[in-house]
RNA sequence: GGAAGCGUGGCCGAGCGGUUGAAGGCAACAGUCUUGAAAACUGUCAUGGGGCGACCCAUCAAGAGUUCGAAUCUCUUCGCUUCCUCCA
């Protein structure tokens, strides 16, 4: 979210950026919708201050009848206050629908282009492994040597459904681990935050499109939750209101940043450096038939993700997200993992980003990259919808900024590690990093058959 | 799951139908005094919105209602606390 006095201002530069960010977004009728919500607001407040006035009135009547006229007066003003509010009301909505919907702008280093195709490759490291025996790719080395189950994941789970066995199980939590501490030892504060949460920190973190969840297009699992069916959850018509619904996060992000939410925070206390581990959900709507087989894509995983909340300073931003991201790269290096860097485009970001890199490791199997992790500064979009303000050094109240880092998803570096470091025979070398945290500190991972 | 109670400003805490946007205290900030600090004293000190401004509107968990008028009364929801029950 921006602020509208930003937008007012910022007329040209916003269109702009809707343009580039190929967002659906009619700016001058918000603007329109603005100019008509201060009209009316300004009426009715008159009509309040009005309304106020008579009743300091009443207090100083000299008898019945002046009460009686001026409580008859009151009742008309109250009529009006009611009669201009629905339609307040309707235009002030139709005005929240229309902000949330605003884009962030974006850094000018952002490359400028219409879909993930136009992303551009700025770094690569690492060679990528050649094999003079046939390649397997990890559903044939995770079925051979036992440590991943597809079949029976999808038996139990269905559709995206796995298992992850022996070896395989203590291998990604070897993965976890490692990164869990590794970010701790760079000064972040590990948090395992819930994962089950009400639609607020969504909303305030951009992963609802929309002020509400809709199931259409946000890629978020929605939970029954009270004793009523999800279709039959909400307000009722006759005001009895319903449990609240609950969500499955898709990252430990929204959980993360929304443990600030309404705070107003100190500049003495930024930046704030937090590392989570959370199980993820995704419902991948809208990828339907994309990467249907193994573990590239499922709806549920393990991972560890970093936050920091700092001072409103957009150079010092560029800088933070760089030292987050450098992290990413060093993980992918101490495991061994060829990788390339990609810097976001305007078209492929989402509404509430400034600046974003992926990162993408080589997967023999898709003989190419596959996206292992994604960094992005959202500046002050996401506090403006969670509500988190600091004072900063000459005591004004500033919105913090807000970025964010995978440190490593569980699936993805799984099937890298097993399809980079195959042997001839079947077997997987346990990169080193990862050894101490694997039970009898195992080297290789070998068929038992 | 059963019972009772409670939700007021950064924090503590009064207020229970109208000079209450809210006493008092703590914290914070500015000043006086002091070589400096502490103490003491004086002053400032909620948030959001509208207006060029005087100023106005809204907010005492949230929503709805009663009333000319609600922090105060009624209902609903959410949250918290305590006791009992149950339980990984």
């Amino acid at each position: 979210m921006l602020d509208i006095k930003f937008i007012r201002e910022n007329e040209e530069k916003i269109k702009d950026v809707i343009v580039k960010k190929g967002i659906d977004l009619d700016l001058g009728f918000l603007l329109s919708v603005d100019k008509q919500r201060i009209v009316l607001l300004q009426e009715l407040e008159q009509l309040s201050a009005l309304k106020n006035d008579l009743n300091e009135m009443i207090k100083t009547a000299k008898d019945d009848n002046e009460r009686k006229e001026i409580i008859e007066k009151g009742k008309e003003i109250k009529n009006d206050i009611e009669k201009k509010e629905p339609e307040y009301k309707k235009i002030k909505q139709q005005f929240e629908d229309l902000m949330v919907k605003v884009p962030n702008v974006i850094s000018f280093d952002t490359p400028i282009g219409k879909s993930d195709a136009d992303n551009v490759e700025v770094e690569r490291d690492g060679d990528i492994p050649k094999f003079d025996f046939e390649v397997k790719d990890h559903i044939q080395l995770g079925k051979s040597l036992d440590i991943l189950d597809l079949e029976k994941g999808t038996k139990v789970a269905g559709f995206r459904g796995y298992y992850m066995k022996n070896e395989g199980a203590s291998l990604m939590m070897a993965l976890m681990m490692y990164a869990m501490n590794k970010l701790i030892e760079k000064g972040y504060s590990p948090m395992i935050p819930p994962t089950l949460v009400k639609g607020d920190a969504l909303f305030g973190t951009g992963y609802f499109k929309g002020r509400e969840y809709d199931s259409e297009i946000d890629e978020v699992y929605e939970i029954a939750s009270g004793d009523s069916p999800i279709a039959e959850q909400g307000k009722e018509a006759d005001g009895k209101a319903s449990k609240e619904k609950k969500f499955l996060v898709g990252t430990a992000e929204p959980s993360l940043l929304a443990y600030y939410c309404d705070e107003i925070l100190k500049e003495e206390q930024l930046p704030i450096k937090i590392v989570g581990y959370s199980q993820c959900y995704r419902s991948e709507i809208g990828s339907y038939g994309k990467d249907t087989k193994g573990l590239y894509r499922v709806h549920e995983f393990m991972k560890v993700e970093q936050v920091v909340l700092m001072a409103a300073n957009e150079e010092e931003s560029i800088n933070m997200h760089e030292e987050m991201f450098a992290i990413s790269k060093e993980i992918h290096k101490e495991l061994g993992l060829p990788y390339r860097v990609l810097k976001i485009c305007s078209g492929d970001m989402s509404a509430g980003k400034y600046r974003a890199y992926d990162i993408e490791a080589w997967m023999p199997s898709r003989d190419g990259f596959g996206e292992t992790g994604s960094a992005s500064n959202f500046l002050d979009w996401q506090a403006r919808r969670l509500n988190v303000k600091y004072v900063d050094k000459a005591g004004e109240k500033k919105h913090v900024y807000m970025l964010n880092n995978t440190v490593l998803p569980s699936p993805r570096p799984f099937i890298a590690i097993l399809e980079n470091f195959q042997q001839a025979d079947g077997s997987v070398i346990i990169p080193e990093v990862l050894r101490k945290y694997m039970p009898g500190n195992i080297e290789i991972i070998v068929s038992k058959k």
